[in-house]
DNA sequence: GTGGTCTAGACCACG
DNA sequence: GTGGTCTAGACCACA
């Protein structure tokens, strides 16, 4: 996982919708057991206060299940939940790009344009 | 203008995009007068300090210029400028996008199909 | 508000719970502004970090609103949905209490007895 | 017996809990001979050391004894005391349940209203 | 070793 | 002054 320290999303964000990510897209499944606070704070380079702090607000939002002494764990979705995430969170990203393109006057067709002539993947199939 | 007070956006910056956005989509054209600090804080019901805050930054992006005679004024762009401008601002959010979509395990095929599905303008012209 | 620091409940749930309680027994009202955390932590002789997370959790969960540099907000309710919630938070309070009282061998007509019996209000109507 | 895995509550204690609930209503005798630690452990698929803990805080209440030649039995207890214990639990729990609805600002007439109401015996004798 | 909680103190952006 | 974030370090209960 990356981090932008410099970034004006703070860090515990960034590492909640980092895990979010890598358990919509597939890499962490339901039911695995994630790096625990400590570990990762130290691949991470930063306090395991702020690891802790992104694991208790993705509990909160019903991703992760901790048992307190033995780590912490993707919730069990549903089959086809993550398939809904996703496409739920598609939809709220389209939403915030027209909104804002809306805003500067820019043509949905301009940006249909731009969004189908944009490169493609960035190759490396990632690790 | 509208404000989100809950957003993390902070205010200031939602008044300075809110200007971009109004200059960039024609609502405003170089050397029209904007409303007083005093004025707009009043309609927004926030400090006006705030709206100074605001105004402040645009005059350091050279967006707005203020006359020693008071009043702030949308500064004149060289032409093809708003261009450029709204091309650049385009260019980031669509980055913006596919960085998270490719997060997600959201194929770009798809991202584009959803733009390209995606309703035409919602509302009217807009007040 | 009273804090049972030797609770097995942690303080900062005591405190969300408390404030909770306020605004389900009207004591606090929809838009009324709470105390700043750095006030409340003084007040109840606890870390500022412990009070701030109480009012995090509460933000939430949608019972508060922050404005940054403006104070905590109690968030604006639906007239009849804090009725709403206290009915949920008795319903949960007596699931659990048969729940419990099930798994104790004591018959539920044994329990409403002890509830028709049990000692009325401790008088002093709360300040 | 069933356990939360995911509740704040410990698993020891739970088992402790399920394991005096079941002497107070009966389905073990004072005398009986409960599951050893190994063979509970595997049937509720946790650690044994979790197991072993609550049994040796049941012991140490007072509620089990290990016999030399191995096994745990439910301790014998003095006519009327698991009637006193039932009371007392109860007395406990309409504490609890009352402290809480206080502060919630539900009327104990309406809290009485409910239990009187409550549904009967949502499952058959359990099995 | 694991997560959970709390304290202490610092810095920042906002209003 | 306000809330938000982060660090550092401590202690506890659980497995």
């Amino acid at each position: 996982m990356k981090l932008d320290l410099m970034s004006d999303v703070p860090i515990y964000r960034q590492i909640g919708d980092g895990i979010r990510g890598e358990i919509l897209c597939g890499r962490y499944r339901p039911g695995d057991r994630i790096p625990p606070v400590r570990e990762l704070a130290l691949a991470l380079r930063i306090n395991p206060n702020t690891v802790a702090r992104a694991y208790r607000e993705l509990q909160e939002s019903g991703v992760l299940e901790s048992r307190p002494g033995g780590g912490n764990f993707v919730a069990a979705a549903a089959e086809g939940e993550l398939e809904e995430r996703r496409a739920a969170a598609l939809r709220v990203e389209l939403a915030r790009l027209f909104e804002r393109t809306d805003r500067l006057g820019i043509t949905r067709e301009r940006v249909r344009n731009a969004v189908n002539h944009w490169p493609e993947q960035p190759e490396e199939a990632r690790k």
